[in-house]
DNA sequence: ATAATGTGTAACCGTACAGTTACGTGATTA
DNA sequence: TAATCACGTAACTGTACGGTTACACATTAT
């Protein structure tokens, strides 16, 4: 079950978790398009992308505007900065060489492990707090 | 249902999809930590984790080694790096202005959008072959 | 008005989670 | 050896997709 409250980069993820759907935004990087043509490049149902496009949307990753009968599905980078900013916290450590990892997460990790025995840690404490 | 071939990228983007996923993930930037002491850290249960930590490992964004009677998870960063790269490309979306983007996808997408009738966009011939 | 187009939605099916409790298993400790 | 610890896994439940076909609806075109 997902959790009551999802958060905003919560939706983004979810977004980009099917290929399917990050191949529509690699398509809209080349320009707007109806839903129809959107469909058309894909081997799967009108429907199915139609869906596509719904959780795209709920995501705030496109955005709608009716033109006649089309409707015109154009791209909104904006949520994807915040992918970026969780990436970002992320860049040190593949740019560290992996034996820099490995000395730092050893440690790190260090107080816990040297020791056999009396470092076991209190699991449970720590659970209530969120 | 999912497509056959499910490329490196996927497991990835899949795995981040889950918030109690990356939660973990930003843990383990602190230093790696065994299993138990993982779960402690959230609200649900351990075997909860334990499958979270199965998809992570699925995902190879974590790694895992015994010590004693302890599975020790280890941050791997490796594969965000296909997310980055992939996030790459809609960097310079975001940066432009608006208004400059709104530029961009019109003048992409005048030439189906500003004839009437002739510029139908065959959609089925596309269609057929699924 | 009627027909045709372009799209979204409903209903239905199968699968993959996300969570739970119960249990199995290897490593440590007594 | 027996008890305990630290895990993973099995079995089960509910929900959210991802796909399909059938259909409803609004907007042109005849």
């Amino acid at each position: 079950m997902r959790h009551p409250s999802v958060t905003y980069s919560d939706r983004t993820f979810q977004a980009l978790a099917d290929p399917t759907r990050r191949a529509v935004l690699d398509l809209l990087r080349r320009g707007s398009q109806p839903a129809g043509e959107i469909a058309g490049a894909f081997p799967v149902s009108r429907p199915a992308i139609s869906k596509h496009l719904r959780l795209l949307r709920r995501a705030h990753l496109v955005h709608e505007h009716r033109e006649g009968r089309h409707r015109v599905y154009q791209l909104n980078p904006e949520p994807l900065r915040a992918i970026d900013t969780w990436l970002e916290q992320y860049r040190s450590f593949w740019k560290m060489s992996l034996t820099n990892l490995k000395t730092f997460v050893e440690t790190e990790y260090a107080k816990e492990t040297t020791q056999p025995r009396a470092a076991k840690p209190n699991t449970k404490t720590s659970k209530g707090d969120r």
